[in-house]
Parts: structure tokens; C-alpha cells; sequence
DNA sequence: CATTACCTGCAA
DNA sequence: TTGCAGGTAATG
């Protein structure tokens, strides 16, 4: 569920109320599967005794630095939630990650659907995993020529080719489809198709939905929490997403629902018009 | 590129 | 009971 936005909050929350403390112990672990990297035994071994540093965020991976080198990143897939609990708190059957903190409190990673994982990296599994993704859309270096260049020569449709997390980082089914519509573009068109005010167009929309996701602190469907279990509510600001046959904001016909690279795909049939309706483009004579 | 698997809860 | 859900990796 958490795309950019979800766990930007998440990050900003847990420093809030985590950095410079010690994590003392794994209080609990019980899917153990959840750990990708390292093996067990060593990420049982290392994980105790390590202060945590600063928190970040990288695509949709939560990023705690450790000391001695080490990174924990967390990643909450579809129903993953991390919280701050007091010491009372007890965990319940859908916690399967407990850290204990050095004054008692806890960190809770809560995840009903046990798609969530983590990984206790070194420097070096940092670097591959920074090397796997693409472009962060926020970044202030990021600029509409870089975005140019991920779409040219792409045969791959822009739903798709905007999910996949090795071409720009962050994105996902929700705000795929909020920024195609701010950009009137279908979720079927070709990425090497869009001139270069269409590329222009879905860069600020890009970037707008993912601000404006943040400033409503994520988007909430039905477990998206922040660190201190708040929901979001830019649910209440989309557009397009899980509004099927609701009007379009701009031109009130109703939004369509189909199914693309077998994700829901929203839009509005009259903004974003169907690429195969798009007037021909005849081979100008010189 | 499309399909399937990974899990569980909930709404239709 | 079936299908669907904010994600990704593995498989044809």
C-alpha cells in the first residue's frame, strides 16, 4: 500500500520520536521469512546494541542508519505499518517485528498481509540496492529532461513503465493514475510517444501528487497508518483513484475503471483520450 | 510482456 | 464464495 508519499510520513514521524536511541533487543520475530538479508543468525546477532542515526527514505524503502556502517530497510509492501508503542503496549497476532528501544518504548512492525520485509544491510548492500532504482521524482536534481530521457525509445506504456521501480523510484497504482490525469494522459499511451509538452505535462504532475500527498500526510484506503497511528487523508483528494463512476473533477464525466499489466486503472475517458482515438500523425512532407 | 505467487481480510 | 486490495519477485 505505502507508495512515496505513506512512507515519506512514516520516516519523518519515526525520526521524530526515534533517532539517537539504542535499540536494545528483537523482542519479537515471528515470520521469519520477513528477513531477506542477512541470514537470521546474523541479523538476530547484529541488530541489538545499534543507535539509530538518521532515518530516510529511498523508493518505497524506509531507511533507518545504524552505527558500525549498518543500514536496517524496511519495506511495508502492501499492508506493513510502523509504529512508535509505549512500553505497556502489546503486540498484537499481525506484529511480527518488535524492537525494543533503550527507554522502554517500542518499534512495531505490523503487517496483516506478511508481504512486508527488511534487510540488514552493509555498506556495500546500501549501494546495490540505491543502484537498483531509479531517479528519486523529488529530488531537486531530477528535472524534465532527465524525465525525457526514461520515457525515449520506450515502447512500454506509460502505466506500467511509471511502476516499475528501476525506471523512477516511488510511484505506485495510486499515484500513477492521480498524475496521468493532472497530465491528460491515458495509462495505454506509449512512453516514446508524448511530444515534449506532454513529458513537460506529466513531470509537474508527477511531482505535484506526490507533494500533495505528502502535505496531506498519505493516503489512507484501509491500514496506512504514520508512526504515532494516524491515517492520512489525501484519499479525500483524489481524483481519479478508486472513484469509478464517480465524476471527473474537471469535466464531470464519469471515471472508468480497466485493468492494466493487471493493476485497476482509473481515468477519465474524455481528459485523457484513448490512444488508439488520438488523430493520426501523417508523416509530414519535410 | 503477461501470468503467478506471496498472504489475509473484507465487500460484493 | 469469489474477487479484490496501496507491491514486488519469479516464472513462462
Amino acid at each position: 500500500m505505502p507508495e512515496l508519499p505513506e512512507v515519506e510520513i512514516v520516516a519523518r514521524s519515526l525520526a521524530a520520536q526515534v533517532l539517537q536511541h539504542k535499540i536494545t533487543a528483537i523482542e519479537k520475530l515471528d515470520w521469519e521469512r520477513m528477513v531477506e538479508t542477512p541470514d537470521l543468525a546474523t541479523f538476530r546477532a547484529t541488530l541489538p546494541d545499534r543507535c539509530i542515526l538518521a532515518i530516510g527514505r529511498r523508493a518505497k524503502w524506509l531507511l533507518m542508519t545504524l552505527d558500525a556502517g549498518w543500514t536496517l530497510a524496511l519495506h511495508l509492501r502492501m499492508s506493513g505499518n510502523l509504529t512508535v508503542q509505549a512500553a505497556e503496549a502489546m503486540p498484537d497476532i499481525y506484529t511480527h517485528l518488535v524492537l525494543a528501544l533503550d527507554d522502554g518504548r517500542r518499534i512495531f512492525f505490523q503487517d496483516q498481509r506478511k508481504f512486508g520485509r527488511v534487510r540488514l544491510l552493509d555498506p556495500v548492500g546500501l549501494a546495490a540496492l540505491h543502484a537498483s532504482l531509479g531517479p528519486e521524482p523529488l529530488d531537486t536534481q531530477f528535472a524534465i529532461n532527465d524525465l525525457a530521457q526514461l520515457l525515449a525509445r520506450r515502447n512500454a506504456r506509460l502505466k506500467p513503465l511509471l511502476l516499475n521501480q528501476a525506471i523512477i523510484a516511488g510511484l505506485g497504482n495510486i499515484y500513477v493514475d492521480e498524475a496521468l490525469w493532472y497530465a491528460h494522459l491515458h495509462p495505454l499511451r506509449a512512453a516514446s510517444s508524448l511530444d515534449p509538452d506532454e513529458v513537460e505535462r506529466l513531470y509537474y504532475a508527477i511531482r505535484t501528487v506526490l507533494q500533495q500527498g505528502i502535505q496531506n500526510h498519505g493516503s489512507t484506503l484501509r491500514t496506512y497508518r504514520n508512526s504515532y497511528g494516524e491515517p492520512g487523508n489525501n484519499q479525500e483528494h483524489f481524483a481519479v483513484y478508486d472513484r469509478k463512476q464517480q465524476p471527473c473533477p474537471r469535466c464531470g464525466t464519469p471515471i472508468k475503471r480497466i485493468l492494466v499489466a493487471q493493476r485497476g486503472t482509473h481515468f477519465c475517458p474524455v481528459c485523457q483520450p484513448d490512444p488508439s482515438a488520438l488523430p493520426i500523425t501523417v508523416e509530414n512532407n519535410r
